[in-house]
DNA sequence: AGCCAGGATGCGC
DNA sequence: GCGCATCATGGC
């Protein structure tokens, strides 16, 4: 790729659905705003927006490589093959053809991990502004285009170590704090290397999430989805359960465990997107956004 | 007022 | 092994 420096790039899209993808549940910190989705990518401002088959993206510093923003798009994936693999029963059709164009984004590790230790016993949006205030507080200012108001990098792994639990506390974290900041002290320190998991299987990258206290099989499911990419986790919250006791157990009440094991069984071999198209067509039914 | 939110943990049984 | 209370906060 040997393309001229450009702040401004378009990309030209199939089966794509930006708005989906930015605001279902996976990442946190987009904003829309009149001219698109403003937000942060490896610590820089970014502004996306969709107009059928073409997503421009627009940033603060001339780019010459775009495959960071294709990576965290996934604009590659062959989501046409993926859904293929999804099962052929009423349920999954119908969150398939409603959510058509949705993806799993590919975040980075830290972020996305932090994010869901926040994410604990929240609303999405009690999520967001958590992570918008921590942003503030503990990120660092990044450069925006002139007009648009001031952004924050999301706070280091460093950062968050060297801050104390009352302090965080303050921020409104709650009984999430001392997760967050075992969990910043353990990537800092280099006790927990998320760069490794990408070349582990998924049991035993997630038994490395799991040693965090706060961190339990849901939570390290969802940083498996979100910034790993791994195509067997299938984290099941309180949507989920709905979902599926909803679509597949008439109703009925039904251990997680055994919900879990169902997944397992049923959703073939891309439950990472199966169940992304669950979750966000049962949100979207009685959405509380 | 009580219940719920992209949960996890520790306790009693 | 299971069910249950508890953790902190905000919105309905």
């Amino acid at each position: 790729m040997d393309g001229v420096f450009e702040r401004v790039a378009n990309f030209s899209v199939k089966d794509y659905d930006l708005e989906a993808t930015l605001n279902s549940g996976q990442a946190f910190r987009w904003e829309k705003t009149a001219d698109g989705w403003e937000g942060v990518i490896n610590g820089r401002w970014a502004r996306l927006s969709q107009k059928g088959q073409w997503i421009r993206a627009e940033v603060t510093h001339p780019v010459q490589d775009w495959s960071w923003l294709r990576d965290y798009l996934q604009l590659d994936c062959n989501i046409e093959g993926i859904v293929a693999t999804f099962p052929d029963d009423p349920p999954m059709t119908r969150a398939t053809r409603a959510c058509h164009g949705l993806r799993l984004l590919r975040q980075d590790p830290w972020e996305c991990l932090a994010s869901f230790i926040l994410s604990s016993s929240k609303q999405i949006r009690h999520i967001r502004e958590l992570i918008r205030a921590l942003s503030k507080q503990r990120g660092k200012r990044i450069t925006v285009p002139e007009g648009r108001p001031p952004w924050f990098s999301f706070p280091t792994p460093e950062a968050i170590a060297a801050d104390h639990e009352e302090a965080l506390r303050q921020l409104k974290l709650g009984f999430r704090a001392p997760y967050l900041l075992e969990a910043a002290r353990y990537v800092s320190s280099g006790q927990l290397n998320l760069e490794a998991l990408f070349s582990l299987p998924l049991e035993q990258a997630r038994a490395e999430l799991m040693r965090l206290s706060g961190v339990g099989f849901k939570i390290a499911d969802c940083v498996l989805l979100f910034a790993y990419g791994f195509h067997s986790a299938f984290p099941i919250d309180v949507w989920m359960i709905k979902s599926l006791q909803a679509n597949y157990f008439g109703g009925k009440r039904v251990p997680l465990k055994e919900l879990q094991a169902f997944a397992e069984n049923h959703f073939g071999s891309h439950r990472d997107y199966a169940q992304q198209y669950l979750f966000h067509y049962q949100r979207m039914g009685n959405s509380p956004e």
